[in-house]
DNA sequence: AATATAATTTAGTCTAACCTAAAAATTTTT
DNA sequence: AAAAATTTTTAGGTTAGACTAAATTATATT
């Protein structure tokens, strides 16, 4: 096992990857709140494990073992952040904060047990796609509610977790993944989206509509 | 929070102190699988926290608020396993184990929803009593098999959960606390006792029958 | 190309929690 | 009560992971 420090920058070069391309030292000490120079005496030791590729100023990257031990870390984390969810009635905007804690300590006998009960879903309570055991995930093309334009109709796939004060607002208004919309506006110069879903309007501001992602149904 | 090893040492010590009476460094070192020097030096700090009254050479008490966490350490262990048992039939003799590591990340929120999901349960699956959130314990006078004679009815009220295998062994002869049982023969000498339940006869080593603590029923 | 700015690494500390070996205190035995 | 045995403490080290400050390297601007 390792420590949840090194699962911690695992996940964490893993998931800037996937959403910057290239992850340089300080992009990932400012994602996991530690200063540069820590991050450095990590990368070192990464690479010393052979978990990840990194050549000083130049960037890091996972290596198939390092990308392997970040998959399952995820697929922990979100397994139990549906668990939480649907099992035990937390809150949507709790979820992720618990989870957080629970991925490091989750066994794998457990982790089969919450995978069967839950009937082997594929998405958290976010949208987000749990990896599979094999370490294999649906990379689903993520297209931001902001990219859309007024006439289109859509559904929500997946909405940001990085912040719980937006996932209450996102609540209140019932938002969530696989809920259906049709863009009514969209105001120019960043402005704001309007949306009909179940049937009543709401309006976005760029930002939160940034932090929902979605797929055109026609 | 507390760190994890403050924590067990507290549990520990409140544990050692239920059990034998006085808590001695070497003792705890022990328990714990830690050298005595590392248990001084950890014993130094509890008491400049104010968790532990220590005197070198004297022993080991808990301070009141010592007492507090050490209880509420408690109580998650045992709700967590008997939520594991519960809610994803691990097997008795393996909740003990991931428990370990949960009690210490369980959030009092989630300890809310486990134990109004469990209906407010007084004791977890060996029979252990779960402390109250206030603090307070059933502490149930506690007699071991081995002090029954011929002829006596009761019922077992817990088991010792140290040892896995033994756990296992019981589970297979369906000796679970709330049992009732007879005894039909104590042999001398420490020897084997005989005893009935669910209409078919068991034969347990004095050590076993040492660890099965039952009430008698008239 | 020279300089300024920004990013990154190095070097040296710090804390928590463990360790071993040696010294000191206590308890037991004679 | 002295010697022997045991327990406990002290002293000094180790490792993981963080930090700060200073040095270095890379990038951007003039």
């Amino acid at each position: 096992m390792h420590t949840q420090a090194v699962e911690d920058y695992l996940k964490a070069i893993y998931k800037l990857a996937e959403r910057e391309g290239k992850v340089t030292t300080s992009l990932l000490a400012e994602f996991l709140d530690v200063t540069p120079a820590s991050a450095t005496g990590m990368l070192k030791k990464l690479k010393q494990m052979n978990l990840a590729v990194y050549e000083p100023y130049k960037g890091v990257s996972l290596t198939e073992a390092g990308q392997k031990i970040a998959l399952e870390v995820i697929r922990h984390h979100r397994l139990v952040e549906l668990y939480l969810a649907e099992a035990l009635n937390v809150p949507w905007d709790k979820v992720h904060e618990e989870a957080e804690k629970w991925e490091h300590v989750l066994s794998e006998d457990l982790e089969d047990r919450i995978d069967a009960i839950l009937g082997h879903p594929t998405a958290d309570p976010h949208g987000a796609p749990i990896p599979n055991r094999d370490g294999t995930v649906a990379m689903p093309a993520l297209s931001p509610l902001t990219d859309l334009e007024a006439g289109q109709t859509g559904i929500i796939t997946e909405v940001s977790d990085h912040d719980s004060a937006l996932l209450r607002y996102l609540g209140e208004m019932n938002l969530y993944p696989e809920t259906e919309f049709t863009v009514l506006d969209v105001a120019p110069f960043n402005g704001p989206i309007t949306i009909r879903s179940e049937n009543s309007e709401k309006i976005l501001g760029s930002e939160v509509a940034g932090y929902i992602f979605v797929r055109l149904t026609e």
